[in-house]
RNA sequence: GGCGCGGUACCCAAGUGGUAAGGGAGAGGUCUGCAAAACCUUUAUACGUGAGUUCGAUUCUCACCCGCGCCUCCA
């Protein structure tokens, strides 16, 4: 089987086959970065991330590229409210996205910026008011002409059929031609931040980035483009026709959208007072490795509920996978098992099936902690063997290079966000969790082990009392222990 | 109004025309100097409501109820 993906301009699950073989071209759309990311941001980002790694682990090249929009109206309106330029105004929340990521292990796409692609954005507006799809109008402005582009509406199945090439229907935007016509560039108007350009003064509309800069970096028709559900219509659309008015080829073969999701069962929003940034969970003591499995976990077409709840089942489920791997990396008697062999073969299968069928995460789930469960109790009855550890690590591996949860460094990574919540003056929102979890991560793997050792000796000495006081100063330190038949065994809580 | 999605156990959530994955929680158990943790077992006469198609529907069709999304900045 190989890999079928839901095309939003076919309307279908399609087998997903890249223009040139063994190499996938795709461009996903990034963040305005007027603010910190949220969760729902990242619930796109995340999916995209399994798109991408599942397309490597599937044996193709990825060329993946992300814009950042870094000047919109917002952006512009609010960096002159703090006095800032432009610049100043976006790097804070650019590092802020670029960290968020890397926490919640979203692979860093090749990312090409707006600001630094004035010159072939306008040049761009230039030859398509050439070729008439573009008119400027009086204050210098650009407008798309969407009543030369027939298909119009093909992505979002939008029909525009009835609409006239000078209609005059909203007052307000008397200027353009038709009210659906869209901004390629905008005139500034007094005081605001503007660029010089072989089109006259201004900024690039929101939409001609991506077309810009995503032809740009991989050719004027390539295989993928991704983003949140909200961007099919006016974004992607538009997108499309300027692409497609330009050059007169197909500008995108597969249309990837996550859909948006909810909080406690609500739309968030900031009205609702259930709007969370990333930094906002963390700093109420919540794990990255939390977060991104849960993100992970319904499928990235299904609307998936965040609630705290499901945080904190999530984080659970994290924990019983690394407690298994944790358990193969004890002793076991030689030899092998040709059911355990059997059982990692068929895991590996099923998560390949699974995600091949429009990248069902769930089910890939579903398939790895069956093989957990099964290899579990084989380890309680004996019977799993030396040899069978490989096998069984390399299909949790596979499973792993796609969800990347297995690896802790979420102490490490909320460390990060302490230190920023301290220069952000926001101490205060720093959860008393938060802080057990960072301490827990503040003792080296050598100074436990030393301590552990030190337990041991106690409890083969059978000098309890020493023995519990060492367990009870590294519980206090949020290491927690472990005594099982082969010994003590120990892990960050 | 137009287009679209969903309603599955206490919670989250897959899925199939032949009577329900997985995770969490709960319950029971194993292990243990004690404790914790870990691990195992177990938990839906039934898939929003009604009708229809069918030998048989949770799965298909229709209607209805409820929730949600896009249509405007939004991941």
């Amino acid at each position: 089987m190989a890999l079928r993906l839901f095309n939003t301009l076919s309307g279908t699950v399609e087998e997903f086959r890249p223009r040139v073989d063994g190499e996938v071209r795709m461009y996903a759309c990034g963040p305005t970065v007027y603010d910190y990311g949220h969760i729902g941001n990242f619930r796109t980002f995340v999916a995209i991330d399994i798109l991408r790694r599942y397309l490597r682990q599937s044996g193709y090249r990825v060329l993946h590229v992300m814009n950042i929009t870094d000047v919109d109206d917002k952006i512009i309106r609010n960096s002159a409210k703090a006095g800032l330029s432009v610049d100043q105004y976006t790097a804070r929340y650019q590092k802020a996205f670029l960290e968020d990521a890397a926490a919640l292990h979203i692979e860093q796409p090749r990312i090409v910026r707006a600001t630094e692609n004035i010159p072939s954005m306008a040049e761009f507006i230039r030859r398509l008011a050439e070729k008439e799809f573009a008119y400027r109008t009086e204050d210098g402005s650009y407008y798309f002409r969407i009543a030369r582009f027939p298909s119009y509406g093909k992505l979002s199945k939008k029909d525009f059929a009835g609409m006239e090439d000078g209609a005059r229907v909203d007052v307000d935007e008397y200027e353009k031609d038709n009210a659906r016509d869209f901004a390629l560039w905008k005139a500034p108007k007094p005081g605001e931040a503007f660029w010089e350009s072989s089109i006259g003064p201004g900024r690039p509309g929101w939409h001609i980035e991506c077309s810009v800069m995503s032809m740009q970096e991989l050719g004027d028709s390539f295989d993928l483009h991704a983003g949140g559900e909200d961007l099919i219509f006016p974004h992607h659309e538009n997108e499309i026709a300027q692409s497609e008015a330009l050059t007169e080829k197909p500008f995108v073969r597969f249309w990837f959208h996550a859909r948006f999701l909810l909080v406690e069962g609500e739309k968030m929003a900031k009205s609702t007072g259930n709007f969370f940034t990333l930094r906002d969970l963390v700093l109420k003591g919540n794990r990255p490795s939390s977060i991104r499995y849960l993100l992970a976990s319904v499928p990235y077409r299904h609307q998936l509920n965040f609630t705290f709840e499901g945080l904190q089942q999530a984080t659970a489920s994290v924990e019983r996978l690394r407690n298994f791997r944790l358990r193969l990396s004890g002793r076991f008697p030689a030899g092998s098992a040709p059911a355990m062999q059997d059982l990692a073969r068929e895991t590996s299968g099923r998560l390949r099936d699974a995600l091949d069928d429009d990248l069902n995460t769930a089910q890939a789930q579903a398939a790895m902690f069956d093989m957990v469960r099964a290899a579990n109790a084989a380890i309680d009855s004996g019977n799993l063997n030396q040899e069978d550890v490989p096998p069984l690590l390399a299909t949790l591996t596979q499973f792993d290079e796609i969800f990347s949860v297995l690896e802790d460094d979420d102490g490490a990574r909320m460390q990060q966000v302490v230190g920023w919540a301290r220069e952000e003056g926001k101490e205060k929102d720093v959860s008393a969790e938060l802080l057990r979890i960072v301490g827990s991560a503040a003792l080296s793997d050598g100074e436990i082990e030393r301590k552990v050792a030190e337990m041991t000796a106690a409890r083969n000495a059978r000098n309890f009392a020493a023995s519990d006081a060492i367990r009870a100063e590294l519980n206090a330190q949020g290491i927690l222990i472990e005594q099982t038949k082969q010994g003590i065994r120990w892990r960050r809580g």
